[in-house]
DNA sequence: TGCTTTTAGTTAGATATCGATCTATATGGT
DNA sequence: ACCATATAGATCGATATCTAACTAAAAGCA
């Protein structure tokens, strides 16, 4: 806002600002119930044509504590979509695995958020997007090395 | 993650990734009790030189709805950072000012936050930032125009 | 004036998120 | 083999966030 902000704190803040837009619009067309950390779990397995997943891997992979994975995945449990066993390799650990109904819920996470999508993608210059892309991800992966 | 998402999901993927990094990384060290939200309301008050404003007013300027802003500023009251009265020109209304505490508690966090920021930008070359802040902010002034 | 609509704030219920802490199991070093 | 350390999950308590629904007051309109 002012001009004596250091400029890594407006670019954080205007993220902060757009990743709330974009997660309240897209979770408001979702199905009810479901959620996008939800979607974001169904999503993963899919793409990466997981079988099985430990829950430690999948909130590694989401960059989100242990606790947040475990109540989410309880919730997807519960709701059907995914199931959780032992892991027979190691006795701490549990598998994580989608159901039929995770599968399709997902299919119809994408069908829902379709609507939003386009109407993002139309009032967002492609040019800017292919401009952002690389210069986020960038970011992004500086500041998780950091993490460490 | 893969090639056929839509390149805005893409871009929104690595936002929100970045945007857990930077709240979890900046909340870590911020005063015991204190929390992003409410930095960021004290923050508000002492840029922007306001004497008193509406929840509602405060809410908007946050892109958070009202319910939201009505719980934080009532756990900023109890920790005295804030005071709320009644606005005498609207029976409806509430004015919220800042107090002494809560000017104070605004200098300490930003003392607290620039370790982790001066670390951001240690890793951040000032040009990709300086590049990424028009482009953000178009995104954002955009997605924000879409949302009425 | 009086009724309808809008706006401000709150309350309730839900989910996501965190840190701290606990239990159980695995791993490593002596 | 044994003990110390590290890792996997779960539990607890707290905050932020949302939507839905409620109350009260202002604004608009006939």
């Amino acid at each position: 806002m002012t001009d004596d902000d250091p400029l890594a704190f407006e670019v954080f803040n205007e993220i902060g600002i757009i990743n709330q837009l974009t997660t309240a619009a897209f979770a408001a067309v979702l199905p009810k119930g479901m959620t996008i950390a939800q979607f974001t779990v169904l999503n993963h397995f899919v793409r990466l044509e997981l079988e099985a997943q430990s829950p430690a891997k999948l909130a590694s992979a989401f960059q989100i504590t242990r606790p947040t994975m475990t109540s989410t995945l309880a919730r997807m449990e519960k709701a059907g979509l995914v199931t959780i066993k032992a892991d027979p390799a190691d006795g701490r650990g549990k598998l994580v695995s989608l159901t039929a109904g995770g599968r399709e819920m997902r299919t119809e996470c994408l069908r829902c958020l379709a609507g939003p999508m386009a109407e993002a993608q139309a009032v967002l210059p492609e040019a800017v997007l292919k401009q952002l892309l690389p210069l986020l991800r960038d970011v992004r992966e500086k500041l998780d090395r950091l993490r460490d």
